[in-house]
RNA sequence: GGCCAGGUAGCUCAGUCGGUAGAGCGUUCGCCUGAAAAGUGAAAGGUCACCGGUUCGAUCCCGGUCCUGGCCA
């Protein structure tokens, strides 16, 4: 009756029952950068695989998508995914910009290709956008380069303090919610504007989109989070990692408007330009990397529907959880 | 031991021709809708090394003490 005492043919015949009458959890693994989610996801699929219940990862991260870009995104080697097949790795090309909405799309169409196959999604990310997007309600406007090109062009002649006078002419409201310094946000909300007549500025409700989601978070002290970060930002340049975009930037890198910002690259294409030295890339790239999870942490603490688990012993945990939800008894 | 330079925010430093001080980084707390590893706002932090003198008033000028770095012996 223990749910340790079930062999693996009962959770693989409990399985096959919940998929053919309702659907599969989703498990969903969260985490600063470095805290080791990537490993936990894996370790996760092979304990569901061991009881007969076949599992595949689902990509979350906006920078395992671009081809190239593997010591600088510590993208895992054929290797450490043991086996396990991942979903949205090596997609796009660098000169292609990624964007929250194409990977709300591609993510729910892996989650529920896994489901219809009988097989368990587990979604790992380190951005709580990106998750929400996935996972919740959220319905993004559409866009129109050319409005947007218009737009950006405005941007760089007038300067945001005109841009947002603009806004707060079309939407009072809107305007307040952005501050007038802010001349991204405030492109995006005229482009909005231009396109649907309207823009809120404020988040909606957290309220899943997706059924049967479980959600866990692995837990990780500062200190330690400082001390892996660095650890890890050194063994990427021991790796090659300067070599790595020193080989990217003939595929246009440096063209790429979300692959050229990436932590790390943006440091070392500076360095190459000549900009600084190749110690102060590194040691931007562990400060910008270190102020990067600390953003991190505080989107993922504000989603109280994530179940925080320490890091070394998460993998067991989710498995645990996942049991509980195929066999409550 | 002598000479020189310096001791100002957690760190690196700026500054005050004498009216109790700033920047960058760091820290903390926020915001975020087709670029989120991005973009952005704010706050907290300092008996200006110590003791004395001059002065209405000293972090600043003067004397001494301690400490750090360099040069000379």
């Amino acid at each position: 009756m223990g749910h340790d005492g079930r062999r693996a043919s009962g959770w693989a015949a409990l399985r096959h029952e919940r998929h053919n009458g309702g659907v599969l959890p989703v498990l969903v693994v969260n985490g600063v950068t470095a805290s080791g989610k990537t490993a936990a996801a894996v370790e996760v699929a092979q304990h569901l695989g061991a009881d007969g219940v076949p599992a595949e990862v689902v990509n979350a991260d906006s920078m395992l998508v671009y081809r190239g870009m593997d010591i600088g995104t510590a993208k895992p080697t054929l290797a450490e995914r043991g086996g396990v097949p991942h979903h949205l790795i090596d997609i796009l090309e660098v000169t292609q910009t990624a964007s929250v909405a194409a990977f709300q799309r591609l993510a729910r169409a892996a989650i529920a290709d896994c489901r219809n196959r009988g097989v368990v999604p587990i979604v790992a990310g380190g951005s709580a956008l990106y998750m929400r997007a996935i996972l919740d309600e959220f319905e993004f406007p559409g866009t129109d380069p050319a409005v947007r090109g218009r737009l950006e062009a405005d941007l760089a002649e007038l300067g945001p303090a005109v841009l947002h006078a603009r806004l707060a002419e079309l939407a009072p409201q809107a305007a307040a919610g952005i501050l007038p310094g802010n001349g991204r946000r405030i492109v995006r909300a005229l482009e909005v504007i231009e396109l649907t007549g309207s823009f809120s500025p404020v988040l909606p409700q957290a309220v899943y989109a997706i059924e049967d989601v479980l959600q866990f978070g692995l837990e990780l002290d500062r200190t330690t989070m400082d001390a892996r970060i660095e650890q890890r930002v050194d063994r990427m340049w021991q790796q090659g990692f300067v070599d790595e975009v020193r080989g990217l930037i003939p595929c246009g890198l440096r063209r790429g408007k979300t692959a050229s910002r990436a932590l790390g690259y943006r440091q070392i294409l500076e360095y190459l330009d000549g900009s600084c030295t190749e110690d102060e890339a590194r040691q931007a790239t562990v400060s910008g990397t270190r102020r990067f999870a600390r953003k991190q942490r505080g989107w993922f603490r504000r989603d109280p529907r994530i179940t925080w688990l320490p890091a070394g012993e998460a993998a067991e945990r989710i498995r645990d959880a996942f049991r509980l939800a195929l066999d409550p008894s």
